[in-house]
DNA sequence: TATGAATGAGCATTCATTCAT
DNA sequence: GATGAATGAATGCTCATTCAT
């Protein structure tokens, strides 16, 4: 029973990340997500307190995901480097393999209402502990000279987003990936990483 | 008359400016803009199409005003080291005495309604131009190695984008005008700056 | 269900005729047709595409039977004697027992608007046929001399339309079904109309 | 100067005859009757009272010409079916000579606003009494039998206005004129014309 | 639980009219 | 008188949410 209600859910969050990838969180109708989701209009409320809550849900559940795995894979790293480049390939291949999902998380989720954004700084948070706490080794390694950590995630977070959405709305279709290893440079310098085994 | 009718325009412009900043354009009826102008409902369309016309133009209008006179400053500059210092510390400063702007431009003009968003890139592209012209010519004259204009692009904008947004989000007031230096060392180290007079 | 649902749907009709008659289609709010039905406002429009359709169905709706139930007797007549004092007797007598359609009729559908008249034009033209057609089996079977139809139906339908407008808009209440023998021997003499039996 | 005042009066109301036979009268703005007579929005307002006030007075105006001359005529005539001829060609001449005032009368003028109705009916009635005097006539004389004028002026008025209506909203381009014969020959023979000298 | 018909708050925009020049 | 910029009242319709079934 549990299980059935736990598919339902996920149904409806898929079909709204669908629906606002298409439509757009304002323009986006409850009714659209009930219908992709194959569930009655009243239905999403069984689930959802509100067409915002939706939103934020989306948010919560991919992302969380997302920074879930790539907390996994950054525990396995030995250094630097290597985490460096774990958070812009995870970042972007997940992104790019996650059209809908990065069309939400660029553009819709950059509502402004208060209550969306305090909802997703709460989530986005883990993200850039995440991202400080690779700086932070760094520093306390050596591989990285004593920086502020705050500055460094921004420039690391706000790269990464920046090259997201230019690629999200790019007209012409290019690839994302391709920019791994540009930006990976641009970081290393900017960190004056000092890669120890080379 | 014409003088007035200039007047009366910019006095709108910087209602809409506050009243959106406060509400969030979506949220801010017409009527509230109207009032702190000092100026009736129909007023405001004789001097814009649409709610939306003027969340356009304030963005037109008021980062216009930024970029021509930041295009000044870097006509000025020597260096590329200067150049870079010069784009941080404009872009920061202007931010920073200018917060209601910097609020309509960080969030409310982040809706994805593609109207809007189609007459904000055509702007934005001139900021963009400007960036990429500054590495461009840095690489021309040594100072900076051969590297993907775009995504050094990409890293320079979205790390003061991103970190303009988290101080216009930050409950506890902060200064912004801080990040100037260690933001620009990032930068330095990114490019691998080459300084020639040092 | 349906029953339900097409009781709700004839409430909205008789509330709209009411109200129009009342307040005249164009100083008529939506929300008094909805107080009166008994219904939200939204209501409506779960039934009616606009206010306009509102208009058009109270006409296809009412006439339509009104034509139908005259069609019917007509069909039971023998003579054009007598199909002529139907079309009169039933035109008077329905609209004196229809007061709030007869204005809706006469006055409130007398719009200009090209949308609402094409749709009542639509309605009206099989009320033109049935007139016609009684003209046209008068000269058939040798009751009428050969007359140009549509010159005959217009001074019928004319004549009967003007005195029921002129019923309408009088100050002191009067009866319309006075004017039906008057009427009728008008019709007679302008048809030259040869009685068989008399 | 009144010669002027007048002049401006006249081409506003020729301007507004234009526009509202083109646009219909709620759907015209009181700046395009302004623009077609080459004057500005205000000097309207120096003229008439009102918008409505213009469509009166279109009507007060020109049936007040047309009402005027075919008294004249009917003046003239000697006998019913002179003066019966008189009426039907005049109405049927005058309409499809001036097929904007035709417009405006068939169609904008059904509006039901009280305020308009009670204005044109005061004009409207000059000429059922030039109706009604002409049947009377004919009583008075023996070439008709006595008869109900008003029921014999609404079935004349009716026709000539339904023929003319029907004319105005027909889309493939007819003639109204060569219904002058047709029509009177009905109404010859709805009040039983007894033609003195043929 | 699930449904979907019903609800009703909410608001951008128009345009007849005014009035300072 | 003439202008036309400014006014501000007025409202049809949408759509997130509810609730009787």
């Amino acid at each position: 029973m549990d299980a059935q209600r736990e598919g339902k859910f996920q149904r409806i969050l898929d079909a709204a990340i669908e629906a606002f990838a298409e439509s757009g969180f304002h323009h986006c109708q409850v009714n659209k997500i009930a219908r992709l989701a194959g569930v009655a209009d009243g239905t999403i409320y069984l689930y959802f307190k509100s067409k915002e809550d939706v939103l934020i849900r989306v948010f919560q559940e991919r992302m969380g995901d997302f920074i879930a795995s790539m907390s996994k894979e950054l525990s396995q790293c030995k250094t630097t480097e290597a985490r460096l480049k774990t958070i812009v390939k995870t970042h972007f291949s997940y992104m790019e393999e996650n059209r809908s999902i990065a069309i939400v998380t660029q553009l819709e989720l950059r509502q402004s209402d208060p209550r969306i954004r305090l909802h997703i700084n709460n989530t986005v948070v883990d993200y850039f502990n995440l991202i400080e706490e690779v700086i932070q080794q760094g520093i306390e390694s050596g591989e990285v000279p004593k920086i502020d950590t705050r500055v460094a995630r921004q420039m690391i977070f706000g790269s990464l987003d920046e090259a997201t959405t230019d690629w999200v709305m790019a007209r012409s279709p290019r690839t994302l990936k391709s920019e791994i290893e540009p930006m990976l440079a641009l970081f290393e310098g900017a960190l004056r990483l000092n890669k120890p085994n080379t």
